[in-house]
DNA sequence: ACCTGTTCTCAGGAAACTTTCAGGCTGTGA
DNA sequence: TCACAGCCTGAAAGTTTCCTGAGAACAGGT
């Protein structure tokens, strides 16, 4: 996708009281090119917002003084013009949520895959709308290989390919990281649930079964880089 | 949210004293193009109204200071020619409504589904006719579908289909995002009333019951993505 | 009150997907 | 060239998601 560094980068504020949680969010999202500010609960994110005026906000529902819905409407008021991307724990909370997906915000239930929160929030500023940055339209592409996020469809040299949602997550990582070596633990950070507690021999294994399905075609465009990790590209003629 | 006002873009003023209500309607319809405004009661109603104009309004019958009649009568009076879309709690007052509401004004009782407002709304502004402002006509088609808003007619290959109503709004709902995946969670929301408390299960049955109605026809339309959601489309030949 | 069509819940089973594991292969450095 | 760590991949077990039938609950009309 060679996202070439915006002029102005989209400014994201993160707020979650989990500070292991908040980091790991705040340091994705700053390695994709955003502009991120953190604040660990509401008051301190009103504080924040308001000279901050961020362009969208990941938010906790769940938060020590304010719940997240207050903060949002409170920094709403304020006159600051924000999407939100709630996160909320797989409990009863999800209900009340439900509604504000309609406005264009949008929300997650943790654990979520980091990844997922991208795209989520890419769209989410997509949808509104800040026009004078230039957004990237929905297909990613990559030599003759196309991914696209609204229908969730794979192309390479035009045929469809049928891929199950991990190989969908990890394909669209590989691509956003094209030319670049990403390692095991990147992949598996970015693209598998941040509490996943397994192994990374199942990155192999699905390298293998990404394999099987986009480069069954020639060229080759995953490569292994001994050692290090893997890496997309076309190969040199 | 930002929404850059619209050239043409037909403006609707919501009045409803739930901030909750008021501001998930006012989303929703911003999110779909609309251009609006809200009010917390009458009086304030009456004040924007007058130099907002709007093509139509939402309006709660039941208000802290005027009743919602009162308000519409008086703005119309100001000359301001709007349609209405009363909003009513589902009790004894909806014989009144139904009385009052003649013209091309229109009714909806609490809780209802947000996909529903919007086509009531854009029914209502097709009837009162701004006609300068162009309006989409009421046959939306996909494939050799055919669904018809202002009849509730359903027909495949031309043969009607005898739905019920949530799986009309269902269809409608797979129509309008003809192409795209749609996730369970956000078929719900558009679909279902706003308060449904329910699981995603209902999704799905919904989802087989219009199968056997609409897709007993070759070629199927509705693909499950697995992992993702649900998909209207013409397969790949 | 009864019938009818509709909405919603639930649960079993089928299919797809994820994860683990182990044996074999390969590149690299000694 | 050998040994070994790193990697690949098939197979099987484990888990999740989806589909559908059956029936309870409900509403509207007669």
């Amino acid at each position: 996708m060679t996202t070439t560094p915006e002029k102005t980068a989209q400014r994201i504020l993160v707020v979650d009281d989990e500070p292991s949680i908040s980091e790991l969010i705040s340091t994705s999202l700053r390695f994709v090119g955003f502009d991120v500010r953190t604040a660990a609960n509401g008051a301190e994110a009103l504080r924040v917002a308001e000279d901050f005026k961020p362009h969208a906000m990941v938010l906790d529902v769940m938060l020590p003084d304010l719940d997240g819905f207050e903060v949002c409407k409170k920094i709403r008021n304020e006159g600051v013009d924000t999407g939100v991307l709630f996160l909320t724990a797989k409990d009863g909370m999800e209900d009340k949520v439900k509604g504000l997906t309609l406005g264009g915000d949008d929300y997650m239930t943790k654990p979520f895959s980091l990844e997922e929160l991208v795209a989520r929030l890419r769209a989410l500023l997509r949808r509104t709308g800040v026009d004078h940055i230039k957004i990237d339209d929905e297909k990613m592409r990559f030599a003759d290989l196309e991914l696209d996020e609204a229908t969730h469809e794979v192309r390479r040299a035009g045929q469809m390919l049928d891929l199950s949602p991990t190989e969908f997550a990890l394909l669209r990582y590989l691509i956003i990281n094209a030319d670049r070596v990403v390692s095991k633990a990147q992949i598996l950070d970015h693209v598998w649930q941040y509490d996943f507690r397994g192994d990374m021999g199942i990155v192999e294994t699905y390298i293998s079964y990404l394999r099987k399905k986009v480069d069954s075609f020639d060229p080759p465009l995953i490569h292994t880089v001994r050692g290090v990790g893997y890496r997309l590209r076309m190969p040199p003629k």
